[in-house]
DNA sequence: CTATCGTAATAAGTATTGCTAATGGATGGG
DNA sequence: CCCATCCATTAGCAATACTTATTACGATAG
């Protein structure tokens, strides 16, 4: 085979012919007489040095080289075009991949993404959850939203929340408590990979935890800790601001006011170096304005 | 902009001078000239109804369009060439990107592979090391490794070793051990995810296990569970075909010949309805023999 | 068996597109 | 200031894509 790329025109041509397995059917769809069909065939086959049809009189088949090419030019057309048009479309409209961190999507997002949508009814979400550092180059989603300390290279960050932490638990355990040594008598839940711990937080108050004297949960994800909080299980250490609803609906309750640095955040997350799509750009812009009335409306 | 495809030339074209961003340039690389490049990207960005390059006397830029679409365009270009290439270039040559089990990996293949090299030294490879089954459709790899109970569906697959366990462990560990309550008194380190279990295997002997009684370490990955025994911290059950090399070098021993049969084995994994890339199939033939070699000899 | 329909291949001619050569305008370095 | 470099434009030629018309083949119905 030739080692350059085959014609736009003659694997769009082959991709039709494949999936009607009729030339003239083809021809028809693609606007085209039957002939036109069979001669830019022709020409691929002999630009790929291979067979991809069966001529059977009255049918064409695939043959196995056909058969392994046809999914391969399928998502390479879908994909082109949908990228072309994702970025030349007119504002508004297209397709917007979101990598979305569980805990966030379930606490923040699901509640005020429909706005969004309201907005913008012509930008279609696809909305894939993982909790993991994404790849830009690899994967194939627009922006992502991540939980960290940001040390993240190649990628731009923009902070979502404020990075601060305090003691949450359900409001009955909430009414056990009036100073921090009371925590000690109740179960701790520690979300494990997080950048701040009990033991930081009892340090501030010249509390020395000794881990064997607590009961300690340990759990991998915040979603885990806050259902377990809420339940009454234990007190968590987490972002007061991504608790506002449960926080409202009287779920959760905060038995301190102070507050704790952390180096974690939840971070919106995109690749550097180039711009984003439109569509990107418009989200982008409405989680921002988005975060700082909801950030307002903590305080 | 129009909805269809752009030409393949016009973003070919495109690609080189937004890389090279001299028209110049790009015109030789392509063995054209100047005047052509100029023509082709002015009926792209009539295509696209949106302006591509800054053309500033001396030099052009890209414009933010420009800068977001030059990324798509070479990564689908990349696409499709590598992929046109992989199926339609003789047997021997092309890429051949593969997701394997870490442990499979480690304790076989780091053995093996080294021959499927020599054997078709044209064929590139590139590992891909995940623990997940995987989905065809959505990643870009053309195999798969993984370790499972094989019930996966839309996915064609292949048994690699025999589904049967027996108790693993350093030599030195394996003397103190004559009966399989003897191992009662050791450390068992458990496999969590697997699907045959201590319990199961002490059963085979009418001993109840009771969970209580026995220390156990559990681990959540096989090569941990492997490294764990070979240090003489406790007993695995694991497959003894996958340890041949460690067992020859004396790291590992088999204190019983027993073996107990599982649902959990490794699985050659591809997909299922369309036919495997040549270097695929070729990777495919050269692991079922190696494996059938291999198998032979451990008996 | 024969007429007809649906299908693909081929040949020849036309239309479209792609490319070159030549030229002009603009700019910055020497 | 002049020359080199760069891109745009135009006109004309070359290549390609497409159409029309025709042939060939087989299935099916009469």
């Amino acid at each position: 085979m030739k080692t350059d790329i085959p014609a736009m025109n003659w694997v769009r041509t082959f991709e039709a012919a494949a999936r009607l397995l009729n030339f003239s059917a083809a021809a028809r769809e693609l606007h085209m007489t039957q002939s036109a069909v069979s001669q830019q065939i022709k020409l691929l086959e002999h630009h790929l040095g291979d067979e991809l049809f069966i001529r059977k009189h009255k049918k064409v088949t695939l043959t196995n080289s056909g058969l392994a090419y046809l999914p391969v030019v399928q998502t390479t057309l879908n994909d082109l075009q949908r990228k072309t048009a994702d970025i030349f479309s007119p504002v508004g409209k297209g397709r917007l991949v979101l990598q979305v961190n569980y805990a966030f999507s379930y606490l923040w997002l699901s509640n005020n993404l429909y706005k969004f949508c309201a907005r913008y009814p012509g930008i279609r979400l696809q909305l894939f959850h993982s909790n993991w550092a994404s790849d830009f180059s690899e994967s194939s989603h627009d922006l992502a939203i991540i939980n960290g300390n940001g040390k993240w290279s190649g990628l731009n960050l923009e902070p979502l929340i404020k990075a601060e932490v305090q003691p949450l638990c359900s409001v009955k355990i909430a009414q056990l408590i009036s100073q921090p040594k009371d925590l000690l008598s109740l179960s701790l839940i520690e979300v494990v990979g997080a950048s701040h711990s009990w033991e930081q937080w009892f340090e501030q108050f010249g509390i020395n935890l000794d881990p064997s004297l607590v009961i300690c949960h340990k759990v991998d994800t915040i979603l885990a800790a806050s259902m377990m909080a809420e339940s009454g299980l234990g007190v968590m250490l987490s972002y007061p601001d991504l608790f506002a609803k449960q926080y409202k609906e009287g779920k959760l309750s905060a038995p301190f006011d102070e507050k704790m640095p952390t180096s974690d955040n939840y971070f919106l997350v995109f690749p550097e170096g180039r711009p984003l799509s439109k569509s990107a750009t418009v989200f982008r812009d409405w989680l921002r304005e988005e975060m700082r009335v909801f950030l307002r409306l903590m305080t």
